[in-house]
DNA sequence: ATTGAAAATGAGAATCATTCTCAGGTGGGA
DNA sequence: TCCCACCTGAGAATGATTCTCATTTTCAAT
């Protein structure tokens, strides 16, 4: 669970200084399980250091993502969301109604990827399958 | 080629009006078999129609995307692109450095698709892979 | 422990794609 | 032809993300 020690250690081994705001962010985001927002991240955050800025919240994320130990993901909505990256790669479907997301792993997909990749002689560095639609609850209350 | 009757006659099926705005963007939308971004596309349509507004290229878009004649993709960039529908679904990949794309077939993906709606009850009606990296002639140049 | 240069931060302005508002225009059924 | 609900153009508004810059803070070297 407390696994932050794996992403300091990453940090530091790229050379990035390690800031009172950036262990924050580090805690929260690994302590959730979810596909937090910008947004949402910075108000979990701002809930243990009232100073902090979203700016550095946007910042972090990206450096994170850089480092791989965050996805960023567009799940349907205008804005990203994040997460820790998975040890096995999983993919997404968003309800259109609800909004619930539902993840799930498809060992093809990096086949597919792989076997792309010999043919066209290409580098792929990153696979995203979004699948979206209405979700089981949805489609008996009928736009929930 | 001049396919403009299917999409006007679906645009009608479907009660909407067809404006001379909306006729130029079909046939400058199918003409073109390229990924076309909203900016690119008035461009286009400027070139004919010099008086026609970006509202209206948005506007046509999302209806045309909303009965099902385009598509809308996001490439890895901050904005989208379309295409017209095609027959066979097809999926991109983008070259970070040139921002080339690629397209390619994968039917195993519907098939994950297929069973993760049997397994969850879910109802999916859109699929979206989509593969990032490098192209094989960008690994050779090196920063293109 | 102290220092100093480089890196990071917070606040708010800036950007950029897209959507909205609203006054005037137009397609197409009656 | 007439009418009016639907469309349009122009530009303002929005919302997510990035940028700017003056002020801290980190951390490696004293
Ligand atoms: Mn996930
Ligand atoms: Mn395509
Ligand atoms: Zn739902
Ligand atoms: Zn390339």
């Amino acid at each position: 669970m407390n696994d932050c020690n794996h992403w300091i250690e990453t940090l530091q081994a790229h050379g990035y200084r390690l800031t009172r705001q950036r262990r924050l962010i580090i805690k929260i985001l690994e302590e959730s399980h979810e596909h937090l927002d910008a947004e949402t991240l910075y108000d979990r955050v701002r809930a243990c250091d009232e100073s902090i800025g979203l700016a550095t919240v946007y910042r972090t994320l990206s450096l994170l993502k850089q480092v791989g130990l965050v996805e960023e993901h567009r799940l349907g909505a205008e804005h990203s969301h994040f997460e820790a990256t998975p040890e096995t790669p999983h993919y997404h479907f968003t309800c259109r109604h609800c909004g619930r997301v539902i993840e799930f792993a498809a060992p093809e997909v990096l086949n597919v990827a792989r076997e792309l990749s010999a043919r066209e002689g290409l580098h792929v560095t990153d696979v995203h399958l979004f699948l979206s639609g209405c979700c089981a609850r949805c489609q008996k209350g009928e736009t929930e």
